[in-house]
This record gives structure tokens, C-alpha cells and sequence, in this order.
DNA sequence: TTTT
DNA sequence: TTTT
């Protein structure tokens, strides 16, 4: 049957962007986010505990990774949870989870080298498709698609 | 700045969908979701909550709701809110709000008329645009589209 | 049938908000959040979309309101849609839709008199305890509450 | 800083229920939840994709898998991702991930054995009390839980 | 390995 | 006005 499988983070980049530029225009990116939770336990101490994931982002999106995110960037990212399965060399059965990144928004201020220009327009939201709430869907992945960056 | 309206319901129609056919291929449908909470109330008695959606679905979705949708139908919902403003006769600032749809899962079982085929093919989903889990973004909005739905 | 009925937004205050404090400690601050999409239109032009929400808050998310939120603050927001429908004085039916919080997160850099002192403290989850879809109503907020903010 | 790491998944569980009762009436199930997508590709072809997830709940939640939720199962599924990493025999860093569960709905008709009886029992829907972002920590699990649920 |  |  047709599911649902989503996950929604907000979180900040333990290190730069890994990005790889394949064959026929096609970028791949992987980052590593952390999301931050506190609580105080039941001695009234304040307990932080950090979940770390595997991110994977393709091409627009990756680009946007490539040239406005580095370590410490915050982001909101909605995406799919994603696994890959394989045998070690001992035979063994080895699941590794990843999330397939949808769309992404920058929390942080505007981007570097951005300066100037409307306020207001500090975050940037991109999505791996037509976005999502975009009246005409009309996008391209591809070489050209910067140029359809809603900036 | 850019940034996240997002809305997600499972409940059930109140009544058949309203669909209408406007000039240039155009379908709009709009429904009423039920989404009902229950709880127990500080007495131990069993409360029922129910709140009333006013959806709107375009295209593509819309003539999936003119099919296979009916009063009672059971869904799985993902859109944002969308608010219209206007003045009334009497010059009072009136706002209505609605949920505009972006993807939708039938949760009840195979949709009436669909029988036979293969197992595990009963609950649909479908996306106004390129679906947002799909690798190749190459979605066509329009009077055919119904060939590209996922079955 | 129990269902789901959850919004996420994140956007930014357009006013202060406005707190009434109630007989029996109770608490409520109504928001108004922004929530703005940005993308290109056919001809290639930068648009901007606003939506306007109301947000109520109750109780200890309402006293983190009022203290550390003013016009302007950026929020992550869970809640639900919750309508109110009466009759106007012409007896027309009328509704009025708001987002009844359920947890919120200060996406802004830490609030302002909250300079030095404990390390991790920058942005704050909030909840309002009895989430959402708990079968026991009873929420133990109060004058106490503000000591188990995790900071 | 307080971040965001929600999952949501629509599927069906792939065996029964693995309960565990530990000692201090504590109780955990591990499910195994299937989501799949269907999309068409290029050639128009009906692809059908799933991805299994190891859900971990807890208490009152476990107790619900353990009498009503059977294989074939279908679940609406709120929580977050955890994983465990570890260093395996050959002193290999591990990793493992699985979905910690906060609040359930099952999404199939009446359970078993529930005939008869009180109306709008259908669907039902479960919270794990300190959510995820809570500032107090304290569950109040237990074996008089059960009680508190709402049906 | 992030954030404050 | 839905669902069980």
C-alpha cells in the first residue's frame, strides 16, 4: 500500500558539506546534522542529548549545499528515511540508515555574499521538485537550474 | 524569509466531494475532513473532539477525489493553510481559512471498481506535483494525467 | 475515529504577544505568526507569500511567551487546528480558525537577559504537557511550572 | 540548542508485535513497519518501493501493540530516530538505527475481540506521556495504565 | 562533529 | 456532516 514515511529536522551541520559532481550534471551531497534535545531529568539536572544524521542531497539541492552551507549551518530539512542493506565480508547482514532530503529551508541569517537587498529575505527555501507549494510546476533539474532559485 | 506551513490530517469526509470544471482543464475539488480526538476527561468519561476541515484540491487530485473519494472516505492528508480575506456587506473584515492539499493517501481499502489486480495495492497516493518521494521528476499537469498516476 | 490533526509552521511574530492572565494561574497569549513562501513565476519573477496565523498558547508555553518572545521572533511551532463557530448578530454562521500550540522551539539566538550562564541554553523547546492525543487531559500547569524550563 | 527530529510513517507492521516485560513493569515491543511508495518510472512502469522500519515502543504504547497490533497491522506512527552506535568484535564502529515511538493510531478497523460496545471506539490513538521535548522527564507508566486509555 |  |  501507498505509506507515508517523513521525517522533519532542525538542526546544524557538524562539518562542511561532502559534495560529488557525477557524470551528466548530476551532484550528490552528504551532511551531517545534529539535532539537540534538553530536558531536565529527575534530579533537576539539565541533560542534552544529540542525535546525529546522515543526510543525502541531490543535485539543485546539492548545489545549494555546496554554496551556501558549511559547518554550523542551521537548517530545517523534510525528507525520507532511506536504508541501504548489504553483506560485510563476514557475511554479515549491514543496514545503513540515511535521510533522502526533500526540501531544505536555511535558518540562519542570509547567506554569505548575499548582503544587501530586501529585508526580509534572509532564509531560503529549496526543494528537490517543484516546490512543494509552488503554483506552477514547472522546474528543472539540471545545469541550468540555478537560475530557478527563488533568489 | 522563507519559511514552513505544513498541515497533516487523517480523518474522514463528511459528505461527497464538491468538484467543478473550469475552463482550461482546471478542476477544483473541495471536501470536508473530520479529524476526531478522543480522550478521558478528569472523571474518567470518554470525550469526543471534532474538528471540521475545509479542503481544497486542484487538478490532478481534484479528479482523483471525483473518483474514488465519497462521503465517508478515509484519507491521509498533507497541505497548508490558506486564508482569503474580504470585506463583508457590512464592511467587516472577514477571513476563512482552508487547507490547500499537496498530497493525499486514500487509507480505506481498494477504491470501489478497482478489484482484482495485484496484492498490496490498495491504498493510493498521489502528489500535485512531481511526487515528492519520486526519483524522476517528470510530472505532467493536465488533461492527461490521469496516465501518469502510480496504478 | 481517532485522527490526526497536526500543523508545523515556522515563521516569525508580526506583533508582541498579547497575554491574559487568568483566574486559577491559568495563562493564554495569542500570536500571530508569518509564515512566507518565496518562488518564481513564469516570467522568471521573484514572488512573495505571506500567510498569517493565530496562535494560542496556554499555560507554561504562554508564560515562555510572554517573556521571551516579542515582534519579530522566529518560531518552530507543532499544534493543531482548532475552529471556534457561533452566530453573528445577522445570525450568519460564522468560524474563526486558530492553531491551538502544542510545542514550540525559539529558532532566534538566545533570548534577550539571558546572556552568559549555562552552556546549550541558545534556542528552547517548549511543551505543553498533555499533548496532543493523551488520553488523560489533566495538564499540571502552574505558578511552578517555570522551574522545570530546562534552563 | 533545542532542535527538531520528528519521523511520521503511514505502513504496516511485518510480523507480530516482539513484546519484552522487564523488571519495575516496564515494558518495550519492537515492530517492524513497512512504507512503500509507488511511482511509475521513465518507461511508465508501476514501481513499487518499501522501506522497513524497527520501531521501539514503550510502556503503556507496548502494552497497546501487545494486545491489539498483529502482522499486517496498519499504523500511523509519530516519533523520532534514535540510533545505538557501538564497536562490533572486529572493532568496527556500528550503527544502528530505529524509530522511537511517541504517539501511535492504528489505522485498521476495530481490534479483535473489541466488538460490541461503546460507539467511536474504531481507530485509537496512543500517546507515550513526556514527549519528546518535554522538560520533565517522568513517565508515569505503570500498570494501572491501562485505565487511562481512551476506549 | 553542530549549536549556545 | 465523517468514522466505529
Amino acid at each position: 500500500m501507498a505509506g507515508v514515511n517523513k521525517v522533519i529536522l532542525i538542526g546544524n551541520l557538524g562539518a562542511d558539506p561532502e559534495v560529488k559532481h557525477l557524470e551528466g550534471d548530476k551532484v550528490v551531497a552528504n551532511l551531517r546534522l545534529a539535532t539537540t534535545e534538553a530536558y531536565k531529568d529527575r534530579s533537576g539536572n539539565r541533560v542534552e542529548n544529540t542525535e546525529w544524521h546522515d543526510l543525502e542531497v541531490w543535485d539543485g539541492l546539492a548545489r545549494v549545499a555546496e554554496q551556501y552551507m558549511k559547518k554550523g549551518s542551521k537548517l530545517y530539512v523534510e525528507g525520507k528515511i532511506k536504508s541501504d542493506t548489504w553483506q560485510d565480508e563476514q557475511g554479515n547482514n549491514r543496514k545503513r540508515t540515511k535521510i533522502r532530503v526533500l526540501s531544505l529551508t536555511m535558518l540562519d541569517g542570509r547567506p554569505d555574499g548575499q548582503s544587501g537587498g530586501s529585508p526580509g529575505a534572509s532564509n531560503q527555501s529549496y526543494n528537490n521538485a517543484p516546490p512543494q507549494q509552488m503554483p506552477s510546476p514547472t522546474v528543472s533539474e539540471g545545469p541550468g537550474e540555478e537560475d530557478d532559485l527563488p533568489f
